[in-house]
DNA sequence: ATATAGTACCTTGCATAGCAAAGTACCTTT
DNA sequence: AAAGGTACTTTGCTATGCAAGGTACTATAT
């Protein structure tokens, strides 16, 4: 029960959300994701990108095509659904809903100590 | 791949976190939490809590005592270990970070959609 | 031509942790 | 003593991040 686990329990849940964000604003390569998460401190591995986009392929919620690249092999470039989209919305909302929640609980406890210790 | 799925997944890194912030307002048992959680909208149940609360326990963030009830089984009423409070700390740091990491690629998203549709 | 390096995608095996459901134990009321 | 409520526990399942290793294609250097 270390610190860096709870971090890693933390983003869990938000990677699907933010990778659909990503590709939600133009068609992506993994690399690409990659890129773009890391730059906004969302840590993902290979290990990790390259199994979720095949669930959410899989789920109907992507869909690729290959483009040829002129500097190495083959590229996957991503698109959203129309189901990726409606998705996408809804994770939103859970996670604006969440955010909100969490922000709440933290009050009530500023809020307690304060009462705790008036200054 | 439903969005109740996501939902839980989402919920999944954060209850650490707000069952800590919880139990650092105060001695509190089991029921006490769930009730305080599900006014927050943060949905548990008991055989998520049970488990965590001995996983928490046994990595020395939370210590317990059994207190009788006037009204039932005795109940084990918890409060936060000096480490506890450290690590709650820790993880609100890491929270923080990441609810504005969300923010920043959600605000790019609107932006790269502005950019794509000028009213 | 062949070897090396770089890029891109994929797979395997493991560990973590939420959850539904069933179980145990204690207390109060009838 | 039987029934019901409260509280804590356990079992089995599932989802999913991740490290590490693997495959395949392309370009460059020799």
């Amino acid at each position: 029960m270390n610190i860096e686990n709870a971090q890693v329990q933390m983003r869990k849940g938000i990677l699907e959300f933010c990778i659909l964000h990503v590709i939600s604003r133009g068609e992506v390569y993994a690399s690409d994701m990659l890129e773009e998460l890391t730059s906004a401190r969302i840590m993902v591995v290979e290990g990790t990108l390259y199994p979720l986009l095949t669930r959410l392929k899989n789920a109907g919620l992507l869909d690729y095509k290959w483009v040829e690249s002129s500097s190495g092999p083959p590229r996957k470039y991503y698109v959203l659904t129309d189901n990726g989209k409606l998705f996408l919305d809804a994770m939103q909302d859970t996670w604006l809903d969440l955010a909100d929640s969490v922000k709440t609980i933290i009050k009530k406890t500023d809020e307690a100590i304060q009462t705790q210790k008036p200054s």
